[in-house]
DNA sequence: GGAGGAATGTTTTTT
DNA sequence: ACATTCCTCC
């Protein structure tokens, strides 16, 4: 045992060792915060305290829940398989799995993802005429995930006008469907699995009891449903270990919310806060500039992290005239960086938005330097194994009419749009699935799709004794997909895809412990699983605990395609061996790199302009710089430009408030500073809740800029953040402004009417 | 059913 | 600017 608690600080060992009982770990960045999660699993096993079967270990992303397994079991002699080790929705699914009579699912129930979550939404809209300018299917969506998120049921969601009458009814309409497919989104997921622990007390108090110890890692990123399931897993007695860094939540956007830190620990009476303020990864002028920008947020849990390392070499920072400029200085400095000896692959480049990898890619392929971009199209989300995955969802489900629909016609079998209309028009009539109205149906449509439902029955027949692996292969046959690729131009690529696809269920069975010979239809007990209708009578209580390990919860092909859905696998761009890192500043967090890049520090961009508006916005791209800044360990560069090519415009920005955050003895300015009073936001401007700094960008449509030629005074005399008071519309507050000249307009976000956009050559307006 | 042109919407992202 | 999706026409 003193092994592993040997070479931790005393914050982390305390943290390490703390009594069973819920507690907060404030852990900065590079402050060693999995190495303490998983040293403390370790230390409440091997100190018998608990065994590994009492244990949940809640993260993220798949990415976060592997690693922790695999320095748990680089630590302990276990299987880690069979420990509760997961990401919220991969737990979640496993519970639903085990309990699907009492959650009211089929037991081959399907998992949507936000594509499949998508189109469903905009067939649905579509069948019933629901004007789809008025309502956008994607805020449809939305409003569905956030009712969803607060634990609301379409007919407990407020409704207060129209549209959210509108919005409430098409979720309605889609929760039904969503129950006759037998498929649940990702939200439905964590919703079920809480109202299911919520109703059912011997199930709730039996988790409650087997779970001893709970540990959540990035507890910031926190949604209040997931807070709410935490909640319900840990009842009165578990000790919960939350693990998170308030300064570095930046998913407010998508529903994450701080708050539930504060929340944590009023509701567990939470008496041990640890903090973990020494930082193992970066050099001092780093961490001392990450430490003086965060201090300008407010509402913070508070932290200071501080290192044994020496300052380090200075922040450089770059002002450039272009775009293109400031990606030219990029490859200078990065070849100067690898000249000295630094490796290609410790080098990252990070940006606001995707679009800005463009210009950067180009300058970096110019010179010929290896580079790799993140983010993209992954394994799973890819069109082909969509569709492959549509007809395996279909042997294992029928029912779900979102994989019908994706390939009763592909490859195409001329099922026209005629034939599809009729067959949803009488599955809606009689409220059954596209499959069971196959039968219904008369003349042309009906002997096609007679067809299409044969080959899905033979396939399922023939494929009945063969494992995962072969199933899928020759399903692939069956269908004709891969014929259709060979003879498609460029169908190279899709078919070694789909090919993949083989190996990668080969893969799975080995991962999760599955016999590699099992029939891939029939479930744990060697039964055949039921895809019957999902209208089940709930089942006697239960209390056969669902095992940690899949293979006892699910047939090989269910397993694979959750699998599917949960794990959309890899990013799979350019694999250079000794490559350049290229990912927004999200996708940053949590890795580290000798030397960072951060680019386009310009206002508008980032702090991004969209941020302005909402409450706290600001505050949330600090954070994220924060983030940006603490990635680094040896060497950070920052950079912006005078002007750059957006949405096909040249933009004008003024430098980012956050580089005057900076404090000036860790940075070093190559480049003059600029200093026009209009032109550089003075740092009095600024105002923490970051409403609003003195800044200016308008885009103009003349194509070719001079590059390094800037300066376009805003003639008008308007600036972006005035408060201005209209004759109709009321007080206001100028967030953009575009044009010059006397073609000059100006958004402005009023008080009580939203954003509009007005000329400035018309309106009258007057400064308040 | 597929090619080709128009319309559209561009912050961040995991599951 | 550029990618994606929609829509029309053969």
């Amino acid at each position: 045992m003193q092994t592993i608690l040997e070479n931790l600080n005393p914050e982390q060992r305390s943290a390490v060792t703390l009594p069973a009982e819920s507690a907060l770990i404030l852990a900065g960045a590079g402050s060693g915060k999995t190495r303490v999660l998983t040293t403390r699993i370790a230390w409440l096993i091997q100190t018998g305290q608990i065994s590994p079967s009492g244990i949940m270990a809640v993260t993220f992303t798949n990415k976060a829940a592997k690693e922790m397994q695999a320095r748990l079991s680089a630590m302990l002699p276990i299987n880690t398989r069979s420990m509760w080790i997961g990401t919220f929705h991969g737990l979640c699914n496993r519970l639903l799995r085990a309990h699907f009579k009492d959650a009211s699912l089929p037991q081959t129930f399907q998992i949507l993802d936000s594509q499949d979550q998508l189109s469903m939404v905009k067939r649905l809209m579509k069948a019933h005429q629901i004007d789809d300018d008025k309502y956008p299917p994607r805020s449809a969506v939305y409003f569905i995930n956030s009712a969803k998120e607060q634990g609301l049921r379409a007919d407990k969601v407020m409704t207060y006008d129209p549209t959210s009458r509108q919005l409430a009814e098409i979720y309605a309409i889609y929760e039904q469907q969503c129950q006759r497919d037998g498929v649940v989104d990702f939200a439905e997921l964590l919703l079920r699995t809480v109202e299911l622990l919520t109703v059912h007390q011997p199930l709730r108090e039996h988790y409650q009891q087997r779970f001893r110890h709970i540990l959540v890692d990035e507890f910031q990123d926190t949604n209040d449903l997931q807070y709410r399931w935490i909640k319900l897993m840990a009842g009165s007695s578990a000790a919960v270990l939350a693990v998170g860094d308030d300064d570095q939540s930046i998913y407010a956007f998508r529903g994450a919310n701080v708050g539930n830190m504060a929340l944590f620990e009023r509701e567990f009476q939470v008496r041990h806060r640890i903090k973990l303020e020494q930082n193992y990864r970066s050099h001092g002028h780093i961490l001392d500039t990450a430490n003086a920008l965060i201090s300008n947020n407010v509402d913070r849990l508070g932290k200071n992290l501080r290192t044994d390392a020496g300052k380090g070499e200075l922040i450089r920072i770059q002002e450039a005239g272009s775009d293109t400029q400031e990606a030219h200085w990029i490859v200078e400095q990065i070849k100067e960086l690898t000249r000295q000896g630094m490796a290609n692959c410790d080098i990252a480049v990070l940006y606001r938005s995707n679009a800005q990898s463009r210009v950067i890619e180009h300058a970096l392929f110019s010179a010929s330097l290896p580079y790799r971009v993140y983010g993209g199209l992954r394994f799973f989300e890819r069109a082909e194994i969509k569709h492959a995955i549509a007809y395996l969802q279909l042997m294992d489900n029928p029912h779900n009419d979102s994989a019908f629909l994706r390939v009763m016609n592909f490859p195409t079998r001329g099922i026209g749009a005629k034939g599809q209309e009729t067959l949803q028009d009488t599955a809606r009539q009689r409220s059954i699935s596209l499959y069971a109205a196959v039968p219904h149906l008369t003349g042309k449509a009906g002997t096609t799709l007679s067809a299409f439902v044969r080959l899905i029955e033979a396939a399922r027949f023939e494929t009945q004794m063969m494992s995962l692996p072969e199933l899928v292969q020759r399903v692939l046959e069956m269908s004709t997909l891969i014929q259709h690729y060979q003879l498609e131009k460029e169908g190279e690529d899709r078919i070694e895809n789909l090919e993949q696809l083989v190996s990668a269920a080969a893969l799975f069975l080995k991962e999760e412990g599955f016999d590699p010979h099992a029939p891939a239809l029939l479930g744990p007990a060697g039964t055949a699983m039921s895809a019957g209708p999902a209208l089940l009578q709930p089942g006697e209580p239960e209390l056969i605990e669902a095992d940690a390990a899949l293979a006892t919860l699910m047939s090989p092909l269910s397993a694979f395609l959750s699998h599917a859905s949960l794990e959309a696998g890899d990013n799979q761009a350019q694999v250079g061996q000794d490559a350049l890192q290229l990912m927004t500043v999200h996708s940053a967090k949590g890795l580290e790199f000798d030397a960072v890049f951060i680019t386009g520090l310009e206002e508008g961009l980032f702090p991004h302009e969209n941020s302005a508006k909402e409450t706290g916005g600001v505050e949330e791209e600090r954070r994220l710089m924060y983030v940006a800044i603490t990635r680094a360990r040896q060497r950070l560069f920052l950079s912006f430009s005078q002007n750059r090519m957006l949405h096909g415009q040249v933009r004008y920005n003024t430098r980012s408030r956050f580089l005057n955050e900076l404090p000036d003895e860790n940075v070093k300015w190559l480049s003059p500073q600029n200093n026009h009073s209009w032109f550089a936001a003075p740092k009095s401007a600024w105002d923490s809740n970051g409403n609003y700094s003195e800044s200016f960008n308008f885009q103009t449509r003349s194509a070719k800029q001079p590059e390094h030629h800037i300066v376009v005074a805003n003639d008008h005399g308007w600036r972006i953040g005035q408060n201005v008071q209209h004759a109709r519309f009321g007080e206001g507050i100028i967030i953009k402004l575009e044009g010059s000249g006397s073609q000059c307009r100006a958004h402005i976000q009023f008080n009580r009417l939203g954003t509009k956009v007005l000329d400035l050559s018309v309106a009258k307006l007057e400064k308040v």
